[in-house]
DNA sequence: TGAGATTTTAGCACCTGGTCTTAATACCTC
DNA sequence: GAGGTATTAAGACCAGGTGCTAAAATCTCA
C-alpha cells in the first residue's frame, strides 16, 4: 500500500509536469507517456483538479491574450497616478514574476527604465516629443512583487529641450535616478 | 440573384468581423447574431475557409503564447548574432508595428534601450551580473520595420565593475550610443 | 405566371476529446 | 486466501463541430 501510494504520487507529479510543459496534450498522449491507461490519467486529473484539454486551451488563449493586450500599450508602463503637465508626474508599477531577471527574483532593468521613460514623456504637455538622450543610475534593486513608484519632475528648458528627472523607489528605498532630455517638436 | 449575392457577401463580411472580434463564438451564437440558421453559418464559414471554434482557440492560444514567450524572455531582446565573451557582442532586432511610439511610426525608445541593455549584459561572461548605472544618448530614430543592429564592446574593469559600451544603428545611421556600468557578483 | 436556378435550412450519421458511472480485474499486504 | 486499494474497461452521454443529402424558400427572367 505504501509503495503503490508513492508510485501514484510520483505519477501524478509527472502528469502535472507533462501538462505544464505541454498543455496541449490529450489524455491519450499523456496516457502513452506515462504508460498507463486513459482511465488512470482521467482519474488522476480528476483527483488533482486539472481541467480537460479544451478547458486548458481556452484559459491559455484567454490569459495569454489578455496579457498581450495589457502588455502592448507598452507606452504607459506602470499606472499614471497623477500629473501636472510640464511640472511633474507620478506612476506606480506592480511588478510580477515574469519581470524577473534570469532566474533571480530581481526585477529586470528594462522595466525600471521603461516606467521611467514613459513617465518622463507623459509629464511633458506637448504631443510630439522625442527622447533625445538620457542618463541613469541604478542604486538598488527591486524584487518581484515590489511596487515601483516613479516620480518625474520637469526641469528647465535647455535650447528647446526639456530636462525631466525621474526617481524611482520601492518603499523609501531609491532604486533608480535618471535624467531624460526630451525634445519637443512643434507640429 | 444580384441582390441575394450581395446580401450573402454582406453577411459573410459581418461574420468575419464577428469572429475577428470574438474568436470564442460558437456557430450557434454566430447564427443568432446574424439571424440565420446554423447551417448557413457553417456553409459561410466553409466557403470563407474560416476554421471551427476549437481550431480558432487552439491557434489563438499558440500564437499568443509564442508571442508572450518571445516577448517575455525580455532578457534577450533582439537576436544575439555573435559574441566573444567579455569582449563584444552583436544583436539584431527586427522592429514591428506594435513597437511604435504613440501614433507615429517611430520605434519606441524602450525597445532600443532593452536591446542595448540586454546585449550589454549578454556580453559579460559571468552569470551573476547587475546593471549598476548607465548613460545613453539617442542620436536618431528608427522607424517601424527597421532592423536595429546593436554592438556591445566590453571595456576596462573599473573597481570590480565592467564598462560596456553599446552602439545601435539602422543601416549605417547611428541612433543610440550608451554606456552601461555592470557589476559582476561573485557566486 | 411559372420554370429554373440559387440560397437557405433541416436532418442524419459521424468525429474528437472529453464527462460520469459501474463493474471487473490486478496487485499488495497481512 | 481474504480484504483493500489501484487500475482498467465498458457504456451512455455531451459539445461543437464535419460532411452529406434533400427539402424548402427565394430570386430571376423570359
Amino acid at each position: 500500500m505504501l509503495k503503490s501510494q508513492s508510485e501514484r504520487k510520483i505519477r501524478q507529479d509527472k502528469l502535472a509536469k507533462l501538462i505544464a510543459l505541454n498543455p496541449m496534450a490529450t489524455d491519450n498522449e499523456l496516457a502513452a507517456s506515462l504508460n498507463v491507461s486513459i482511465s488512470t490519467v482521467r482519474l488522476d486529473r480528476a483527483l488533482m483538479g486539472v481541467p480537460e484539454l479544451r478547458e486548458r486551451i481556452r484559459t491559455m488563449a484567454q490569459t495569454a491574450l489578455s496579457k498581450l493586450q495589457s502588455l502592448s500599450p507598452s507606452e504607459v508602463i506602470g499606472e499614471l497616478l497623477d500629473l501636472e503637465p510640464d511640472k511633474w508626474a507620478l506612476s506606480v508599477l506592480q511588478t510580477a514574476k515574469d519581470m524577473a531577471f534570469r532566474f533571480t527574483d530581481i526585477v529586470s532593468d528594462n522595466y525600471v527604465y521603461s516606467q521611467a521613460s514613459s513617465i518622463a514623456v507623459a509629464a511633458i504637455k506637448a504631443a510630439n516629443v522625442i527622447i533625445d538622450s538620457m542618463r541613469g543610475e541604478y542604486k538598488g534593486h527591486a524584487h518581484v512583487g515590489d511596487v515601483l513608484i516613479a516620480r518625474a519632475k520637469v526641469g528647465v528648458n535647455h535650447e528647446g529641450r526639456k530636462i525631466v528627472s525621474v526617481r524611482t523607489r520601492v518603499g523609501d528605498k531609491e532604486i533608480f535616478v535618471g535624467r531624460f532630455i526630451i525634445e519637443v517638436i512643434e507640429a
